[in-house]
DNA sequence: CGCATACTTGACGTCATTCAAACCGTGTGG
DNA sequence: CCACACGGTTTGAATGACGTCAAGTATGCG
């Protein structure tokens, strides 16, 4: 476990982050609680019942969030993005697995150094609880889309998604992008078989909405349509 | 829609809502604020889209938050049970429609004044915060269940959270209560039809777990057999 | 090179949906 | 009071989408 003292100066996430809102002198305070720590792809920073899970704030990379159900199948819950914030806060306990899609870093609380910080510096709390919201807001999402919709649908709207999250701008999408994801883990997001998330993968690409790259790759070819494949 | 000066004195949540945990004066100051509002049943507090959506505290009753996907299916993201929080506290309008579910009791304020308590009131944005954590964990619970489970495992861990969120006192479940959901909202909470829902029901009373006594009330005969049909 | 891991592809089975019809409790008007 | 309509619900039969099982094909790593 690589920890090394934090540096904010040329923190990528500097300006997105919850800790954007402190003040120098507060900003301070958190680096002397806080440690910087790499995952490798796989590494979990926590798992569901954990009573020391850490908080932190991802730097860059990117995490999943997953629950293992009664017969031992993972559940992706949802995935964590640069700037984002991980931590149960308030339960005695972690309620779910975190761990690296790929090489992470991350910058990391104990949870009773950050409770504290919640306490002394308001705008902190309102930083959290504005991530909180939209935290939620991404899940029901997540859940609309598993809820209604077919394989195919669920499949291009993940696409879609990527697609537009890969390219930081934000206002338009990227052309080309990686999965961070392998097949398998597609599949426990989306509630849907490796198999069927490959189907229709060669669907859609027959569809000319897409172009598979390798293994990960994905050109788009046809924004446009695979809008229209997602339920617009 | 019927409006009245709130009195938090009789208030039935004064103890568990956000607001508990201000200062007498502070809550003098909400009250000032703040209007009690009571829906019908299928009334609307917000609909997607609006965006002067209120912020309400729950008093009584229930709420549903919903989406409305392309084809104009609807589809249940969340129920919002007594000394629950409602309200798109961050974005410009609110994401989904908010509708009661029973007759409701709430306390409302206008988002500008609540996003001004939020500032003034670091314990409320505490406990918001809170709230927001455990709305988060609730959803990725039922994302977690429409995931991949069958549906009569849907059914019954939606019938076992009924009947444990029936009896207040949270420890045991209770025997008996009436389900605040049509078999339409249970389908599309679960991401079924209304027609699964009806035969999975009866599966289930089949297997000796309930007993369904007129349209909406649920006996509970085997709680630990219901439990198991949940997948625990 | 050989094995492991990830992915693709095919044949078949199953479970939930779809379409259709009947049922029931309630309220309305004749 | 009864006939009727209406919303919510139940039930049945047929279809189809996705899952399961089972091979087979890359790609990468020791």
């Amino acid at each position: 476990m690589a920890t090394v003292q934090l540096g904010c100066e040329d923190c990528p996430v500097r300006e997105t982050a919850a800790c954007a809102v402190l003040t120098p002198e507060e900003r301070e305070a958190m680096v002397a609680a806080g440690r910087t720590r790499v995952l490798k792809r796989g590494e979990m920073l926590f798992a569901a019942g954990d009573e020391e899970a850490a908080c932190a704030t991802l730097v860059s990379g990117a995490l999943k969030v997953s629950a293992i159900d009664a017969d031992g199948n993972e559940q992706i819950l949802a995935l964590v993005h640069p700037a984002g914030f991980i931590g149960e806060l308030f339960a005695p306990f972690a309620h779910h697995d975190v761990v690296a899609l790929t090489e992470s870093r991350l910058c990391t609380f104990a949870r009773r150094d950050f409770e504290a910080a919640i306490e002394s510096y308001p705008a902190l709390t309102r930083a959290l609880l504005r991530r909180s919201q939209e935290d939620l807001l991404a899940t029901r999402g997540l859940l609309e889309l598993t809820g209604h919709a077919s394989a195919e649908t669920r499949l291009a709207a993940l696409l879609h998604d990527f697609s537009r999250s890969a390219s930081q701008s934000s206002c338009h999408a990227a052309a080309h992008f990686e999965l961070p994801l392998t097949r398998g883990e597609i599949a426990n997001m989306l509630g849907l078989t490796i198999e069927t998330v490959s189907r229709k993968l060669g669907d859609i690409e027959a569809s000319g909405a897409i172009k598979r790259t390798g293994k990960r790759g994905i050109d788009v070819l046809d924004p446009a349509l695979l809008a229209d494949l997602s339920g617009r």
